[in-house]
Order: C-alpha cells, then sequence, then structure tokens
DNA sequence: GAGTTAATACTACCATACAACAACATACTA
DNA sequence: TAGTATGTTGTTGTATGGTAGTATTAACTC
C-alpha cells in the first residue's frame, strides 16, 4: 500500500496523518509495538519520512520511543484524560467566554455549517465524519472568537479524547445528544450571555467522558 | 564548536535544547535563516539528527521550515503572545484554583526552594538563572496541583513570552517585583484562597508583557 | 536598456548504508 | 542443574549520497 506521491506535503507529514487517523480509530491498538522498518516497507517509504512521523507523534504523546528498544503505541490512560479534560474546560470556557464578546460573523456562518453536516452524519451513524465535523466545530469556535492558536493545543487534547472514545460505540442517539449541545452552546454565544456558555460548554466537555469507566473494565488491556 | 557525545539523551535531543535555548536568549535572532547544512557543520554532527531537532522546534513553532527553501526563525507576534497569554491566564488559573484545593507537601516545600534561588538570582542580575527557576516555579505548581500536564502546554507558551521579554531587558528590580508576585500567588495557595490565587496569576502574568510595545518600537526588526 | 530565458547554486527531502546498543537465545562451565 | 559468558538478532540512532524543487544570477534577445 504505497502512500499517495506528490500531494498534501512532505513524505513524513502525510505519513504523519495517516498514522495519526490509524491510532484514533484504534486500528493501531494502545500497546502496539511499531517498528520503523515494518511501517515504511508497508507504506512504501523510506525509513526516514517514518521516523520524523514518529517523532512528532510522539510530541504529542500519541506513541513512545525507547531508545534502542522500539516505539510503541502509547495505552489509554484515565488519569491523563481527566487532565486533558480539565485543560480543555479551562482554555474552552476561556475561548468561549471570548466568544461571547466578539465573534466572527463569517465563523458563525460555518458554525451552522458543521451543525449541519454533524446532524447527517448523526443520523447515518457515521462516526469518522461525525468526528470530523465535532472538529470543524470546535476550531470554528477558536477561530471565531480570535483565538485560533488555542485550537493547536485543545485538537491535541480532543485527538486523545476521541480516541477513547472510539470504545465507547456510541449510537446515533448519543450522537445527536452532542449535537444538542452544540446548539445549546452558540446559542448562548448568539444570545451574549457568557455565564450561560461556559456553563453548556463545561457541561459538553463533561458528559464526553462519562462512559469512559465502563470502557475500561470492557477492554482492560488497553489501558495504562 | 563539538556538542558533547554521551549523555543526556540522542544527539538531534541535544541539539534540540541547544537551539532552543539559543533561540530563546535571542543569539539566533528572529527572522534569521537557518540550514541544515550549516548547523551541521557549526555543531559537528551530520545533516539528519539537525533535521529532526529542526522538526521538533518547527512544531513548537519556534522555527518555521518552508519545503526546499529553508528554515528561518519566526519572527516575534505581538498578536500570537498577547494570544498566549491569554491561553496561559485560562490554564495557569485553574490550575492555582486547583492547587487551593489540594497541593502536594512535597512541591510545596520545593516550591520555597525555587523562590529562595529566584531571589538570589535576582539580586545578581543573572537572567538566565532566573528563567531557569521561574520555570521551576511554575511547572512545580502545576505538578503540586496534580496538573504535570498543565506544563507541557505551559511550557511552550512560556518560552516563547520568555523569548520577547529578552527584549525589555529586565533589571534587578523588575526580577524582584517577579518575584514578589510569586510570592503573593502561593501565599493565596497556602490561605486556600482560590478567589486571591486567582487575580494574583492572572496579575502577574498580564505584568509580564506589559513592556512589549515599547520593545517592539526599539526593535522593529524582530517582529513579525 | 528592459524584459526574458537559461544556467547555476542553494535548499529541504528522501533513500541507503553503517554504527551503537539492548534483549534474547544458546552454549559452556562449575 | 544453576549460573555465566557469548553470539545472534532486532531496534533506534547517525552519516552520507542523490533527487527535486526554488531563488538567484547571468546571458541573451528585442
Amino acid at each position: 500500500m504505497n502512500i499517495e506521491r506528490g500531494q498534501g506535503g512532505s513524505a513524513a507529514h502525510r505519513l504523519g496523518q495517516e498514522l495519526l487517523k490509524a491510532i484514533i480509530a484504534l486500528e493501531l491498538p494502545p500497546g502496539m509495538r511499531l517498528s520503523e522498518q515494518e511501517i515504511a516497507e508497508r507504506y512504501g517509504v523510506s525509513r526516514q519520512p517514518v521516523r520524523e512521523a514518529l517523532i512528532a507523534l510522539s510530541r504529542q504523546r500519541f506513541v513512545e520511543v525507547v531508545p534502542q528498544r522500539g516505539t510503541i503505541v502509547v495505552k489509554i490512560s484515565v488519569r491523563e484524560l481527566m487532565e486533558a479534560r480539565f485543560l480543555r474546560e479551562a482554555i474552552e470556557s476561556a475561548v468561549i467566554r471570548r466568544a461571547c464578546e466578539s465573534f466572527s460573523p463569517t465563523s458563525r456562518g460555518r458554525i451552522d455549517d458543521s451543525l449541519d453536516a454533524q446532524r447527517r452524519a448523526a443520523a447515518k451513524g457515521d462516526h469518522s465524519a461525525f468526528r470530523r465535523f465535532d472538529e470543524l466545530f470546535h476550531v470554528t469556535l477558536a477561530e471565531g472568537a480570535d483565538c485560533p492558536m488555542a485550537w493547536t493545543i485543545v485538537g491535541d487534547l480532543k485527538a486523545h479524547m476521541d480516541r477513547a472514545c472510539q470504545l465507547t460505540l456510541q449510537g446515533p442517539s448519543v450522537m445527536q445528544a452532542l449535537v444538542a449541545q452544540h446548539e445549546q452552546i452558540i446559542a448562548a454565544v448568539d444570545a451574549r450571555d457568557p455565564e450561560a456558555a461556559e456553563a453548556a460548554m463545561r457541561n459538553h466537555l463533561t458528559e464526553i467522558l462519562r462512559a469512559l469507566p465502563e470502557a475500561e473494565q470492557r477492554h482492560p488491556e488497553l489501558f495504562a
């Protein structure tokens, strides 16, 4: 399976995206041992771009490189996920308050687009698409609040949370509930009500990991 | 100037630390054009570890690597620094509130140690040492509040702010003022007063960049 | 002389080869 | 048999050569 050449940046970058997607989708399960050589052959490139992609992933704490030993996909840690939620709450609640003060009109339009797309994905039960438009919602919030850098941080935290959420097999009903929470958040922004907006955001982020302890009991081998 | 071999991890990692230090100290000024080849010769290693170090630095947005063109030290952006301050405020104010609920006793001891060291560095006017112990103060706060991940984020943001602060030539009096702010923060934590602690933290972070506009006027070529 | 084109020099990027090191299996010894 | 020494294998880390692409510069045309 050769990776496409001549599009979307360097091979190392594309490979990093591919691996990240696979890790979040749990196709590369937590604890799995990776080998630069093996990945290189699998994707039809040399070891060097693989190595660079793994370095980037290790900075995001999705893999751990042990010198002269090997590279493994990091296991899911409830402890770290709770901390990630805490930090997301701190950042995104601040961002949403800022959004209540001023929000870019063009971003506001994109929010509606993403909500529509979320509803369609939820109805179809398409997890991959839902995740994509969920991400679009949060990144657009950050941009509209004139805080694009927030997404560079929240994106990483969200990716870890999304990976864990893959274990909870969320059906359409759960996804529709998430969309409703998104609607609640943006409604509070429209009403310029920072208290309500922050409360809605904190509630949203709290709900997401609610099913995590159950998932840990079902798949203990994937947790640290 | 060969880089030391056989200590502190891989050559790429050590080189990354060296380059980061040089960038923050403005020895590699914003806008400077870097070359893998040149750095490799300068530090007596091959181009590969240099490349890997630059990739890590580009993820921290300290350098920007333009494909097939070159690599440059990113210029200072007031816009981004203000955003970094906003995000640090969001994170560290949440952390300090958490610290008021529970704080590790052993971390509390290390806080005092770092404060002592800060006072000594401030008295001597040693910027490099002060920065090191200032960093120790904030990382210990995060650890003590059971939020070590917060530092992995705040550390990056702080590094950017520290680079800009190199332009403001802070004398001993400024450093002593910063120490006083630190003391105020930890005093509020000791008193278990989250409101006061958050207020002290926000004040601290606001003060840091106060002299930035003046610095921009003095060194416009270093800014984006 | 202004604009255009070709040659040149530089860059990051990728592939390959080699070195350093750790873990494991195996043979050997007391 | 228990313990030790040693060779083998597999891993990441480093060095080097070659490629594709871009900017610059020089030569050339009008």
